[in-house]
DNA sequence: CAGAACATGTAACCGGTTACATGATTTT
DNA sequence: AAAATCATGTAACCGGTTACATGTTCTG
């Protein structure tokens, strides 16, 4: 279901995209929260078309076909967005990593976590500069803006768990040397 | 892959857990990077135990089978910890949610993104309430405790960019109503 | 004794990933 | 002319979810 959802959200933000558009903004933006790969992407765009979710709008070179959310895509959209609880659930394999670096003896983990936060850092100091290079654009462009904001939100929290978690074992490893 | 990990990490943290208690665990504090459900799990386990990283310790009344990491265990466990590059993706429904909101005309999307927030702020109050109930417990078991932790600052990050976006909307609004 | 909690498993289905497959246009 | 990029699709496989299926022990 979601996969539809982000389709129709990147359709909505920016009318007018190929399925090799929506694969590029899959891989950039949209990867933050949901990523996804062509090979998913057409087939469900396929299935958005016969479902008058949404439409082919214009046929270019190449094969290319760009499509338009319509009307009945548009409040699909918009019932999902204002309707029913999403699932809370995430799975994040860099979290779990994270959440079980404390096993380690405190020698092995407090470098592992250091190490960590700092590439945390590094990518947020480059979303950070992504962000400031471009000025904040008008209402519907606006949408990548924020979810920049998002992405670095996440990842600046990842750091400084790993920051205060590595503080912390260093503290008790300190004051305990078992 | 990543199945395998979070059940020798669960292990290793606090040996002598049956597949029921994992699935506890696993709809607990791991929920919160790593959910699984008890029919994932005990294929899993019965896979970890046929190639020598876990063993059944004992079986209890009730059909209950208790494991154990074994050393070979603990060592893939250490290796996947030290080694190699974890992938960064992660998909989550709730996220997507906030990120499509701006779409929304501002009269619909500033009430929606003032709602999730206070709903993320809840979900903070009851973790760190949770939290607080317990002394810091000592080394092994401490883990759940940084586990609550990194949830409750994933959780905060979404909190903080909902009321942040909330506010850029209302005030975007003021100054240009469309 | 009934219902809740403990305890383990299997099977069908679905969403997502990787790999396969093909061809057109642009750039060097 | 070759290589890169644009562009769309399909198929096999795998991990995860939902639902099915069964039996035991404890608690009220």
């Amino acid at each position: 279901m979601s996969l539809r959802i982000a389709l129709l959200g990147a359709l909505a933000a920016n009318d007018g995209l190929s399925g090799y558009d929506l694969a590029k903004t899959f891989d950039g933006s949209l990867s933050y929260v949901w990523p996804a790969r062509h090979s998913q992407i057409y087939p469900e765009l396929a299935k958005l078309a016969a479902d008058g979710l949404a439409s082919v709008s214009e046929e270019g070179s190449r094969g290319r076909k760009v499509y338009a959310i319509t009307e009945n895509g548009r409040a699909t959209l918009a019932e999902w967005l204002t309707g029913a609880e999403p699932s809370r659930s995430i799975r994040s394999e860099a979290s779990l990593r994270l959440f079980l670096l404390p096993l380690l003896d405190p020698s092995q983990a407090v470098p592992l976590l250091r190490r960590e936060a700092e590439r945390f850092a590094a990518q947020v100091r480059d979303l950070e500069a992504t962000r400031d290079l471009h000025e904040p654009p008008t209402a519907p462009g606006r949408n990548g803006w924020y979810a920049l904001d998002l992405g670095i939100g996440q990842l600046a929290a990842l750091r400084d768990w790993a920051t205060a978690t590595a503080d912390d074992i260093e503290r008790l490893a300190a004051a305990d040397p078992a």
